[in-house]
DNA sequence: TTGCTTATTGGTCGCACACTCAATAGCATC
DNA sequence: GATGCTATTGAGTGTGCGACCAATAAGCAA
């Protein structure tokens, strides 16, 4: 029984009910997967039958999609803030190290393995992935240049080296799903060591201090249980 | 009609028949990936029924794990051999990154981001992952202590380097399904460049030629159709 | 040639999935 | 309070999957 015996249907305005699913998507992609997100599943999450969420995306395919244009946008957006309110470059460089290599990224991390390695089948997922590659490259570039504008970092092409800065941390992100917590300092940190040598920065500027909560339960490799269910 | 109207059975000695299996299954998930290994692909591929595979491999999913293990050992010989017939551990450092960082190694950039994927829902592949990133990194690791020893790189932790170096190429691997073609040179070359900071090279001493075919085809993102059916 | 072991088949079951569509019932408007 | 629009439901279709198992035949040994 999930409740009632009898259902008593909700009825929001399409605008609404739309932004609800491709929220609780984003979450199921988050926490479970991608291949998590199916009429069933998020129609069981949202309280509605699956026929509701198919008449909103004739083709899943494009739900899986918004979901991860919608979870890695509001990622971004706390990850490196389009307008900084405070603090230099650097510091934004700093914060964003820390938090992009730290176990709090984890779920981020895996989402974006997750959506890269869909992406071989996927073509408009795939779509979304180069668009928010451009968006988060861009966002980095961003405050890159800046800090050069201000005599903080050096580089020939901020946008190379946004790039560059990216593909460390993806390597990274590709261990979340095998434990990554057993790796040294030194790799964990290969993003900022990395991104220091690019910027002209002397080793250790962009170091996170050695972790907020030295204790954090550090996010075990625990395996989900089903999920790609069978195919 | 696959052939004959009346099946022709043939015979073999489990050994064999399980190597075959194995072999197909590791073909196929370089080629198409590890979610298309299922009982009925494999027995079709190998013309056999899939009740056949199941009996080789009553658990779908240790056959996944054995074909991932298969392919990347193959791949692992013939890029970093366990036996280096000839040249310095330089010239094999620079083949590495030659190979690892070309078309040629695209499947195999696939297979690693898959498998890395799929780890997250399989427990068993999850092992496999990790137990070729042990063999991997300790083969990388091997060529770099022999390097120290001959005082042609200088490093401290010549393991440590050696994952950092994976991890490069691991971020690169990621863009293999969308489109690794559009990197410039400075990013495709990051695993060389990381690799020389890290053994006190200079600039350039690993960085591959401008390839050995300029006209490449460049292994175009294509999307293979169907996969991860519908699951 | 006969017989026996066992590799191989064929068929079946249950499940989860995306997708379709006529029928139903909120709810804003009149 | 009645009416109309449409968001939502319920039921059904077809597909592909892993797993299971009794029946069959290949090929070796006696």
């Amino acid at each position: 029984m999930t409740s009632s015996v009898q259902r008593k249907r909700v009825r929001k305005s399409p605008d609404d009910r739309r932004a609800e699913i491709v929220g609780a998507a984003a979450t199921v992609a988050l926490t479970e997967g991608l291949e998590c997100i199916t009429l069933r599943r998020i129609a069981e999450q949202l309280d509605v039958r699956p026929g509701l969420i198919s008449h909103y995306f004739p083709a899943v395919e494009d739900l899986v999609a918004e979901a991860f244009g919608s979870a890695a946008t509001a990622e971004l957006e706390t990850l490196l803030p389009a307008d900084p309110h405070e603090g230099s470059p650097l510091r934004h460089l700093a914060r964003f190290f820390a938090h992009a290599t730290g176990p709090a990224y984890d779920d981020m991390s895996r989402l974006w393995l997750n959506a890269r390695h869909l992406s071989r089948y996927r073509p408009v997922l795939s779509e979304r992935v180069l668009a928010q590659e451009a968006l988060w490259r861009g966002r980095l570039s961003g405050v890159i240049e800046t800090g050069v504008r201000q005599g903080e970092f050096r580089t020939e092409d901020a946008d190379v080296t946004a790039l560059q800065i990216l593909v460390v941390i993806d390597g990274l992100a590709g261990h979340a799903n095998t434990g990554l917590g057993g790796h040294p300092a030194a790799v964990i940190g290969l993003a900022a060591s990395t991104a220091e040598r690019e910027l002209g920065l002397p080793p250790g500027t962009l170091a996170a201090p050695p972790a907020e909560a030295p204790d954090a339960p550090a996010t075990p490799p625990d395996t989900p249980a089903a999920p790609p269910a069978e195919a």
